[in-house]
DNA sequence: GTCTATAAGAGGATAGAC
DNA sequence: GTCTATCCTCTTATAGAC
């Protein structure tokens, strides 16, 4: 079956967008790679921006999908094992792809300035969506009575110490560390005084 | 004494390709803070081009300087000692104005087309020149003829794995580790099995 | 759905006056 | 040194034919 059109654009102007960045790409270059003129694009799309945020959108939400149907979110562990093994989890998935993590990367890093201002909410958004699903996880631990509030606190500053660490190596320099180095890691942020 | 309008440029434009980047940046806006035509600039670089690389240039042999001019080069210590101060040293730098390293990162990571290889050429002369210190400042240590290659090779590797995380901490999520931390995340790398 | 033609504007760069 | 005027090119987006 041959792909739609719409989507042949959606693929090209991924590509560009990523690896040119949303300034440096014209309509006519990713109409280019689909075999139209520029103007057809204006069928599918009203605008370059439209074009931008449906690709933006779409990235972000078939994320949140994936982790809200995580297995681990319901499992009666503790709290550590779960932020750990959750972190493992999402780092798999964007080994799957890295390609759309840099693509929210560079996006939150550097945004173009006209849509500064709409990136940054939609990523706000993300980061509520992804810390709800977070917190409601922690929620179902076996241990979360037991523990102190800071204590709780404190494993989710090393997930997201760690997460930020592993992404960066993913993305810029890729690299994908193994089990064991994330293990390592782990349990010396874990150790309350090394953040 | 009156800044001289050159140097009002330069000001005026490394903040605009910091913040908006290149290719969202233009000759009229930068002008415009230093409240000349647009027009007035080409008296004084050659092209927007010009501009930018007269910024790269002078942010990255002002490091090499600061790097080769540092007293620790010639202490007669450890390799691991050495190595471990000298990202010290380093990271104060970078410390002491973060900007200009985010400067040399945000056109690393995502340079603009038209410029791509030139910076890359750039940023492999900067490393290039980097290591070289790195290397004579090893030669140096008092350990240096007992150690394995393979050992000096992982320090070396641990260096460059704390430097990125650390550079990213500070660029991108605005957070300087403090000595203990890094201590802490050295003393786990470097135990032969974490990366 | 896709095309051609074109409007409307932004941006880099130069010429030449002062 | 700095200005005005202007050129030229590129880009987004629309109108309307097929």
């Amino acid at each position: 079956m041959e792909t739609k059109t719409s989507d042949k654009i959606i693929q090209s102007a991924f590509k560009l967008f990523l690896e040119k960045g949303y300034e440096a790409t014209n309509v006519r270059d990713i109409c280019r790679e689909v075999g139209i003129k520029a103007s057809s694009m204006y069928f599918y799309y009203k605008s370059k921006q439209d074009l931008f945020f449906y690709i933006y959108d779409e990235i972000i939400s078939e994320y949140l999908r994936f982790i809200q149907g995580t297995e681990i979110l319901m499992k009666d562990i503790s709290v550590e094992e779960k932020l750990y093994t959750l972190l493992k989890c999402k780092m798999e998935y964007y080994a799957a792809d890295i390609s759309k993590r840099k693509f929210i990367l560079r996006y939150h890093l550097f945004p173009p300035e006209e849509i500064t201002s709409t990136i940054r909410e939609k990523y706000r958004f993300f980061t509520n969506e992804e810390n709800k699903i977070l917190f409601e996880a922690i929620e179902r631990c076996r241990n979360k009575k037991e523990l102190k509030k800071e204590k709780i606190d404190y494993y989710l500053l090393v997930y997201k110490r760690l997460e930020d660490y592993l992404e960066y190596q993913m993305t810029v320099s890729n690299i994908k560390l193994n089990d064991n180095a994330i293990n390592k890691l782990w349990a010396t942020l874990s150790d309350n005084s090394a953040i």
